[in-house]
DNA sequence: ATGGCTGCTTTGAGCAGA
């Protein structure tokens, strides 16, 4: 099973490169952030002629995030938003069940500027998503968190480390708080595929970084141990990057093995 | 260098992103 998370930065605005892309790449399954639409607006024909069912949680202009399944792959037990959240709160998380693998999409705040109030939501949002897993489900089942995480993990995952050191995406706070989600019970798939790789998923629009590969990794798949063992390959997608317009993020995929699991 | 790009918003300057 080819399970993809991609930050699309507004569905609407990238549909055809998404549709293309779903017919390239080829995922069972794409979980998506920043889809940037309300529901009743929810791009859900153009998904379906693709050949993807989807289930989505979305709102007007930000956020919003939505899972999109293979035609034939049943999407059970969807759980929208953290607990506690009312119908205000921003659209960051959905999950559901796919081929028995518990699925859980997020869209993590970016915290804006550290030490502001949204960097201590982005910290506590982090705490919140870690006691829901725990309260909710084993490490000894196959979980996998994915989405857009605004945390690059470590001084592998930036370019510019320097330039970055102690900035939002890259503070020892936001590090500590991805830290103690992993010290849970899952592992960042791609950092354990490939240890000593630079490999970025996200690049600024501005100042040609992405032609100068000015980086940060910050979209992950994190796995319990036993998806791990499962585990064929991680990697980025670049193609989609170097497309007009293009999302200022890239997909990253996973690869599981489906005769182990089920 | 407080800019630089992009998408969204009861359309147009301001916001949020990262």
């Amino acid at each position: 099973m080819r399970i993809a998370s991609w930050n699309v930065n507004s569905i609407r605005a990238r549909l055809e490169h998404l549709t293309d892309w779903l017919r390239r790449a080829s995922p069972d399954v794409v979980c998506m952030q920043e889809t940037k639409v309300d529901d009743e607006k929810f791009p859900v024909e153009a998904l379906g002629d693709a050949g993807y069912a989807v289930v989505y949680a979305g709102q007007k202009s930000y956020n919003g995030v939505a899972i999109a399944a293979r035609f034939g792959l049943p999407i059970q037990d969807v759980k929208k938003d953290l607990d506690g959240d009312s119908e205000d709160t921003a659209r960051r998380l959905i999950a559901a069940t796919i081929e028995g693998v518990r699925i859980v999409n997020v869209y993590v705040p970016n915290g804006q500027v550290v030490g502001t109030k949204p960097f201590v939501y982005k910290l506590l949002w982090l705490e919140r998503l870690r006691a829901e897993l725990a309260a909710r489900h084993a490490t000894t089942e196959p979980v996998l968190v994915c989405g857009d995480f605004n945390v690059a993990p470590a001084t592998i995952d930036v370019r510019e480390p320097k330039k970055w050191e102690g900035q939002v995406l890259c503070h020892p706070d936001e590090r500590a708080a991805l830290g103690k989600l992993l010290n849970w019970g899952l592992v960042d798939a791609l950092r354990a595929k490939h240890p000593d790789e630079q490999i970025y998923s996200w690049w600024d629009y501005r100042m040609g970084a992405f032609k100068k590969n000015n980086g940060l990794r910050i979209d992950l798949i994190l796995v319990t141990p036993s998806l791990l063992d499962r585990t064929k390959d991680v990697w980025v997608d670049k193609s989609t990057r170097e497309l007009d317009k293009p999302s200022d993020h890239a997909p990253v995929l996973i690869d599981i093995d489906e005769s182990q699991g089920g």
